[in-house]
RNA sequence: GGGCUUGUAGCUCAGGUGGUUAGAGCGCUACACUGAUAAUGUAGAGGUCCGUGGUUCGAGUCCACGCAAGCCCA
């Protein structure tokens, strides 16, 4: 026999543990092995969500990398082979912004104060600067991922892989370059950004020409059903009169009530007809003005009369005159819509659209497939009837070359383009109402002028085309939380624009177009050779001196430089534009493996993604740019089962920020408390979907209660292996041959190895942390341990007593292997413990996950546990009532029962109840009941409720009320006949109602959602003198421990000689206290002067007395 | 402003398809146990199930409107 022993060293440092597990992990390369070892199985295929290394690591990461980590190493361990490869997102806004705080730059200092050279390489250095820190906590957490592989997105291959498919777009025709909405500043030039419109005082108080205009319905027939053949004004109103030119529609609510209404215009005295929402009449008129007869014209009094209430969905479709009719426009424009934004708190009700010159009315006109009003430039392209200066086009004859606003320093006593458009409209009878409004506008904070909503050209994605395929795919992938997918997302996806890929900024993925300047001919390239080639016709062609360096960066400023030849012999230009950062991240599933010039294979096999995970707020981010871009390239959805983290709040439930000095530091947190019982609290506590209120407190008790618990378990078990010498590989002795406890807790085991698997397989990681943790609480250690932890310690290693160890063993195994996808290093040390003697893998990480054997699984063995369970608790609370400790035996407990089979079930566990409560027998009793228990009658609403619906509070009352006679009656008849308080007569079926014990005679019964029992709490002599021998033993045993005895040191017991009962009693019982004390003699001698005396209370019979003792190490 | 999520005991969370005493763990209090002992058992106190209306014989659960917190988008 080996001198090895389990290990006994119970100190549970989590944090040490998992220092020595990395570097065993790290020697032994484990994570490699649990990869290579599965090299011909399934592919499990994750794609890790790229994290941006400009900051430091928080709490959060935690969270997010424990989600992937537990799925990536369940799948493993289910057999499957689990790629990682790690990744860093490096593009973007934030970057650039870093780097312009550090040094003191503006947007607007790239390429005069600092070069863009310099700038880009700053911002190369500023994405990586936490790189290590980041590699740290991906180690210390226990996340399993390939960081030396990791892919970055700014090196030549994941940006050639980019290029790749958007030339496969390009190449589909899914690529276009139009129009978007952007705030604009005409005396800066410039287009800006919404941070930019977010800086402190951006936004001005002004005070503007508001207007409301009369838009002329064009009589057809359906406006004729609604208003006859009147002239009818439909009221819009603006505080941007120089957009009306631009009018192309007009957009009122489905569901908001409209009033057409008699009255007249005050500018010109006509009467008209008019329609506005009816909550905004009192905007433009005194309800006390309101007439019923003819509306008469007074001077300062605008009469007017409610003719009829339209719908407003009756409104849409319905066509009207250009109000301004500088320039022709098609068809369906001039049309009313409908649209979500329509509200009644300002104006009529009735939004005046302006495709050009608003972002809602833009995505409204769209979606309307309303053309906007456009002219012509010198190229034959298409421009608004604003040029880039603010100045109105030639085209708007009676305002061209005024600006719109007030752009230039220029003193203007002058009236305001807006006022002089208002003129021109009162004139004409089409102008309702004009007003100076005051409201809070942007500027633009260089110039401090205002600022424009105009269309700037951009590069677009035509995602709309492709709309309803990304709607049907996204049905097929598996959400956790499925809200996400059919809400948040779902929504998302049905209102989709076309994506916008232009950022006019740096530090990106270069669009890879160019173009002539004419803008007629184009290229787009998707590779490096491609564009070699190119380059190579260019330097042929003399617009290139030379072909691009080896190690050329595809960044900006080189590829600016760039100066590719057009089939016509033109020089060609890249569109200045970087794309949006978001499609690096999109681009993922093929570029992390530079395909398509390499991997192709490999990307086959790892497309789509079995599983991803990454927080809920990327579901408008990365969530669908991997989904829109492999749809568009592949033609699915590159991921088949994803969870949506929720965030990690402070205690209070408050976002965490620097800011507030409640951040999170994780490295304190782990270093604290252990990685496993961090992960192990994010995921047992709440769902990785819900957000996390982090509570130290909350990983301080988990720490006490899984991991406390599980150690104790464990210890419990080193120490009387050790002294058995039980290793573990002895050979297993047949489950039929299992005592009832062992093989309980067996079935609960398959049990358990059932339901976690289950869980796990439906993406539900706290459900199965929670069983696990269910089963090692309340199974394992407070029942089965607490039960046979005798079983242990007596005696030497019979066979019983080997069942005992294989079973407690397996079940410490089976955790180890469970539980390790959720706390890999504990795991792993539980693991390597319990494996000291017995072979297999080296890493609990490359055991397989085991399988439940459903024939162990017996739901009457546990069920009549559960009886047991249920009788002890009501015993014990009975004990507790009567102040009778358990070591006092008691006689009997009573228990009624309806049926055979409840009571075999119960008496197959009588012992365990008797020793458990330490009462003598058990009586179950099935007639004559009224002696100790009175039944009580309780309606089954369910059923009754679906007979009597209307009746069932007076039928409910009634048979609460039933008699003892009445209960005899319908038990023995099966049912019974009863009068309601309304006179009405109906019959109760037996299996309407639930019949069950009342406790009344007497207080020594006690009741649950199961049974209820009686217990005889009559002591005679032989109970009270057994209850004086445990009291003994009892005495005997804390002595032991008093003077530090071993567990397995024999002893010598000494008492005084009395004629006592007490004496006698212990006489009595002499050889069972020597066996429970081993002690292997009691001797009775005369002169014992101890401070050992032990005082018996023996309650109602005797009085107090007292008798000394000794005991001695023999 | 729009979409989505969450709201149950002091704290963290469970509560298929509506059914009458709303549960667990932690914490607190009391008692017990003492060969797992910095462990364990039993019991007790503790609830306006966010609010208001509605549907229904019956609502924590279904519907409507709010309130609060959070995320995303304008």
């Amino acid at each position: 026999m080996s001198k090895k022993k389990f290990n006994e060293n119970t100190n549970l440092n989590l944090y040490d543990v998992s220092k020595d597990i990395i570097s065993f992990w790290k020697k032994n390369k484990i994570f490699e092995k649990s990869i290579e070892n599965r090299k011909d199985s399934k592919v499990f295929s994750f794609y890790e969500g790229p994290p941006s290394a400009n900051g430091l690591p928080g709490i959060h990461h935690v969270m997010a990398r424990t989600v992937k980590d537990v799925f990536c190493r369940y799948k493993t361990i289910k057999g499957f082979k689990v790629n990682r490869k790690g990744g860093w997102d490096t593009h973007g806004l934030p970057v650039e912004l870093q780097v312009e705080k550090t040094l003191g730059i503006t947007k607007d200092d790239i390429g005069t104060k600092i070069s863009v050279e310099d700038y880009n390489h700053q911002c190369r250095e500023a994405v990586m600067r936490y790189k290590e820190k980041w590699e740290e906590l991906t180690e210390k957490i226990g996340f399993w991922l390939d960081v030396d592989d990791a892919y970055i997105t700014f090196e030549n291959n994941y940006i050639e892989s980019v290029w790749w498919s958007i030339k496969e777009l390009y190449k589909k025709g899914l690529l276009y370059k139009g129009y978007t909405i952007q705030p604009y500043s005409p005396a800066a030039g410039t287009g800006l950004s919404s941070h930019e419109l977010n800086m402190p005082g951006a936004y001005k108080e002004i005070k503007d020409t508001s207007l409301t205009a009369q838009f002329q319905i064009k009589p057809n027939k359906d406006s004729i059903g609604l208003f006859g053949n009147d002239d009818i004004y439909i009221l819009a109103w603006t505080t941007t009169p120089w957009t009306l030119p631009a009018n192309n529609g007009l957009a009122v609510g489905k569901k908001i009530n409209y009033v057409l209404v008699e009255t007249f215009n005050k500018y010109t005295k006509e009467k008209i007809k008019v329609i506005l929402a009816k909550e905004c009449i009192n905007k433009f008129f005194s309800m006390e003005n309101c007439v019923e007869g003819e509306v008469q014209y007074i001077e300062n009094k605008l009469e007017f009369k409610i003719i009829k209430e339209i719908k407003g969905s009756e409104l849409c479709g319905l066509d009207y005159h250009q109000l301004l009719p500088y320039i022709k426009i098609e068809k369906p424009a001039l049309t009313i819509i409908h649209a979500d934004f329509v509200s009644t708190e300002e104006g009529t009700g009735i939004v005046h659209i302006s495709l050009t010159f608003g972002s809602d009315d833009f995505i409204a006109s769209k979606k309307n497939d309303m053309p906007g009003v456009f002219v012509d430039d010198e190229n034959g392209d298409q421009i608004p009837i604003v040029d880039r200066n603010g100045k109105f086009v030639k085209e708007i004859k009676d305002f061209a070359g005024l600006e719109v606003k007030n752009f230039s320093d220029k003193p203007s006593d002058d009236l305001t383009t807006d006022e002089k458009i208002s003129i021109k409209l009162k004139k004409e009878n089409k102008a309702f109402d004009v007003k100076k409004y005051v409201h809070s506008y942007p500027h633009c904070w260089r110039t401090d002028k205002p600022i424009l909503y105009y269309p700037l050209e951009s590069w677009f994605i035509n995602t709309t085309k492709l709309k309803s395929e990304f709607i049907s795919k996204n049905k097929k992938i598996n959400w956790q939380p499925e809200s996400t997918g059919t809400g948040r997302f779902g929504n998302w996806l049905e209102n989709l624009v076309d994506w916008n890929l232009s950022r006019s900024r740096y530090w990106g993925t270069p669009l890879p177009i160019w173009r002539t300047e004419n803008g007629q001919e184009e290229k787009c390239i998707g590779s490096i050779n491609e564009l070699r080639t190119e380059v190579e016709k260019s330097c042929k062609a003399g617009y290139m001196k030379q072909n691009l360096a080896e190690d050329f960066d595809l960044h900006r400023p080189y590829v600016d430089d760039i100066i590719l030849v057009s089939e016509n012999n033109k020089p060609m230009y890249r569109e200045k534009d970087i794309i949006d950062v978001w499609y690096d991240s999109g681009a993922v599933p093929f570029a992390q493996y530079h395909y398509p010039f390499e991997n192709e294979d490999f990307f086959k096999d790892m497309f789509p993604a079995d599983f991803i995970a990454e927080g809920v707020d990327q579901t408008r981010g990365w969530f669908f740019t991997l989904h829109a871009i492999s749809i568009m390239l592949f033609g699915k959805s590159s991921f088949k089962n994803v969870i949506s983290n929720g965030l990690v709040l402070d205690r209070d439930g408050n976002k965490m920020s620097k800011r507030l000095g409640n951040a999170v530091d994780p490295f304190e947190t782990i270093k604290k408390y252990g990685p496993d019982a961090a992960r192990w609290y994010m995921m047992v506590n709440s769902n990785p979907w819900d957000n996390l209120k982090f509570n130290e407190d909350g990983i301080a008790e988990v720490s006490r209660k899984f991991f406390g618990t599980l150690l104790n378990t464990y210890s419990f078990f080193a120490l009387y292996a050790n002294i058995d010498e039980f290793t573990g590989s002895e050979s297993i002795i047949s489950y039929s041959k299992r005592t009832f406890d062992d093989r309980w807790i067996i079935s609960k085991l398959n049990s358990l190895k059932n339901e976690v698997d289950n869980s796990m397989e439906r993406y539900n990681p706290t459900k199965a942390a929670r069983l696990i943790s269910d089963f090692l609480n309340d199974d394992l250690s407070n029942w089965y341990v607490r039960l046979n932890r005798k079983r242990f310690w007596v005696g030497d290693l019979t066979e019983d007593k080997l069942m005992a160890y294989q079973t407690l063993y397996e079940c410490l195994k089976t955790i180890s292997v469970i539980s390790s996808p959720f706390i890999p290093f504990f795991s792993e040390r539980l693991y390597n413990d319990l494996c000291l003697f017995s072979g297999g893998p080296e890493s609990v990480h490359l055991v397989d996950f085991p399988e439940s054997k459903l024939n162990l699984i017996s739901e009457e063995l546990e069920r009549k546990m559960l009886y047991a369970q249920k009788i002890s608790s009501l015993v014990h609370s009975i004990r507790k009532k009567e102040r009778l400790r358990v070591r006092q035996p008691l006689s009997t407990i009573i228990i009624p029962v309806d049926s055979v089979k409840k009571e075999k079930e119960i008496m197959a566990v009588s012992e365990i109840i008797l020793s458990e409560v330490n009462v003598k027998k058990i009586k179950v009793v099935r007639d004559n009941l009224n002696k100790i228990f009175v039944k009580k009658v309780k309606p089954n609403f369910k059923l009754l409720g679906a007979i009597h619906g209307p009746n069932m509070n007076f039928v409910s009352k009634k048979i609460f009320s039933m008699s003892a006679e009445d209960i005899t009656e319908i038990e023995n008849k099966g049912s019974i006949d009863i009068t309601l308080e309304n006179g009405v007569s109906v019959n109760i079926l037996l299996e309407q109602v639930e019949i069950t014990f009342g406790d009344i005679k007497g207080k020594s019964v006690a009741t649950n959602e199961l049974f209820t029992i009686a217990l005889d709490t009559e002591l005679d002599e032989d109970l009270l003198g057994e209850g004086v021998s445990r009291e003994f033993i009892n005495k005997v045993q804390n002595e032991r421990k008093n003077i530090s005895l071993d567990v397995t040191d024999k002893i010598s017991i000494y008492i005084n000689k009395s004629s006592s009962f007490i004496f006698e009693s212990l006489m009595k019982h002499k050889t069972f206290i020597c066996s429970e004390t081993q002690a292997l003699d009691f001797r009775i001698i005369d002169d014992i002067i101890t401070s050992n005396k032990v005082e018996f209370d023996l309650g109602r019979k005797m009085d107090k007395d007292s008798i000394c003792f000794k005991i001695s190490k023999s």
